[in-house]
DNA sequence: TCTGGGGTCCTAGGACCC
DNA sequence: TCTGGGGTCCTAGGACCC
């Protein structure tokens, strides 16, 4: 038996932790650069706010409604995300962060009241922190994915939880569910099944597992699957080391000069380098790229691309910055407005079983840039982000993103802690 | 004027191995 | 006219997630 517990519009219910005037209000977070509309909450929902809805088109309708607007803080979602979650694993034996505002529980060997245990978590989850959440529970994660939506939508009798198994009638269920709504059913899979005839959860049930596998291949198969109860896709304890790790903005600004780009390319890499020595892991390649914006319709649109491989692998911010600088200079071409850059790291090994290299040249000193890298990320650690960085990345720039409109850190800046009065 | 950022998995096809 | 059987690795493209 599975949970899902989901943060209800979590970005926006951050804001309101802090912000308790905001309860009530519309009120909408942007994304990075001030962008578009990542997150709603349910009062801007009801004025018609598309989720993704760039932000200058609704600008207008913002201020006639009273729109509350605010940039993304990441800093301040992160901190209560880890707080909810350690709730959570105190909750069940055993739990599987999904993403920054969703959860699943593993409720096997827990007493058989699950509806009232679940009303009890989310109970205490609103109480420790502010944020509330719905929950979902099911034999299979698909089906607890579907269940929490429901009761999202108030499509239960025990809100904020419902539990499948007491649902009257399960299959009438499904049968209103639009195929879309299922988790791992998009826009593209969603007209192809309806072009089946499968329209609806309950279709999809039903319909012979090797069928849409034949379709649409394993994944598809697996969602019929557990649609019936069939658990398909178990709780994963420890996630698996990244792949790839990938640092890129848009810029506040257009940029055209090559020193302005080889500086914000430069932070990018920093950056890249700091997430992929929190997770341990060396890169053997390093990919950059820029491009200018794709909404433009007054300039042809640029874009590209460069891989460089390196010597031996690296997390060596130095080996970092220096590769991103040669593959910018091969892709940069001069007369373009670019938009956005990014670094990308790949072919990511653990540090320390890296294969060394028999004849080194340059000569290098690994043990010198490791304890540099520590360094370096412990006085950042300590004294904040770009406390120490390197000179390419340089001081400021018109590159860095606009976030006009952002809520103070509150939970991990001591000058951001907020202050209460008793009166 | 203004349009996010960060990921994963699966499949098919080609090249190659013994 | 007829030409094996079993495998790996890599890449590109397509789909999805939050």
């Amino acid at each position: 038996m599975f949970a899902l517990v989901d943060c209800n519009n979590f970005y926006a219910s951050c804001e309101r932790v802090f912000a308790p005037r905001l309860e009530g209000r519309p009120l909408v977070v942007l994304s990075n650069n001030d962008g578009c509309v990542i997150a709603r909450s349910n009062e801007a929902k009801a004025l018609g706010i598309p989720m993704g809805a760039p932000y200058f088109k609704i600008e207008p309708l913002a201020r006639a409604q009273g729109l509350v607007v605010r940039s993304s803080n990441y800093a301040l979602y992160g901190d209560l995300s880890r707080r909810v979650m350690q709730i959570l694993a105190d909750c069940a034996p055993r739990t599987e962060i999904y993403s920054i505002d969703e959860c699943f529980l593993d409720l096997a060997g827990l007493p058989q009241e699950l509806t009232a245990q679940a009303l009890a978590i989310a109970r205490r989850v609103r109480q420790w922190t502010g944020i509330p959440v719905s929950i979902g529970m099911a034999p299979t994660k698909t089906l607890a994915k579907l269940a929490n939506r429901l009761a999202k939508q108030g499509q239960t009798p025990t809100p904020p939880v419902l539990e499948w198994g007491r649902l009257a009638d399960p299959a009438a269920t499904l049968a209103r569910v639009p195929v879309e709504d299922l988790w791992g059913i998009a826009g593209r899979w969603g007209g192809r099944l309806r072009a089946l005839g499968l329209d609806h959860a309950q279709a999809v049930c039903l319909a012979e597992p090797r069928r849409l596998r034949q379709h649409f291949g394993v994944v598809m198969e697996r969602i019929g699957w557990e649609l019936r109860g069939v658990s398909c896709l178990p709780l994963e304890r420890a996630p698996p080391p990244r792949q790839q790790i990938l640092t890129s903005r848009s810029f506040g600004e257009r940029l055209t000069e090559l020193t302005e780009l080889r500086a914000a390319v430069a932070a990018f890499a920093a950056r890249a380098g700091e997430k992929l020595r929190a997770q341990g892991l060396c890169a053997q390649a390093l990919s950059v790229f820029i491009q200018t914006s794709p909404f433009t319709t007054t300039a042809p649109y640029y874009a590209n691309a460069a891989t460089l491989g390196f010597e031996h692998p690296s997390q060596d911010t130095g080996t970092l910055i220096g590769c991103a600088t040669r593959g910018l200079e091969r892709i940069y071409r001069p007369g373009h407005a670019y938009q956005k850059a990014g670094v990308l790291l790949l072919d990511l090994v653990p540090a320390g079983v890296e294969q060394g290299t028999l004849f080194p040249y340059p000569p290098s000193d690994p043990q010198r840039s490791r304890r540099l890298m520590e360094t370096l990320d412990r006085i950042n650690r300590r004294q904040g982000r770009h406390t120490l960085r390197y000179g390419a990345e340089g001081m400021s720039g018109r590159w860095r993103m606009r976030q006009q409109l952002k809520s103070p850190a509150y939970t991990t800046r001591w000058e951001d802690l907020p202050i209460v009065r008793a009166s």
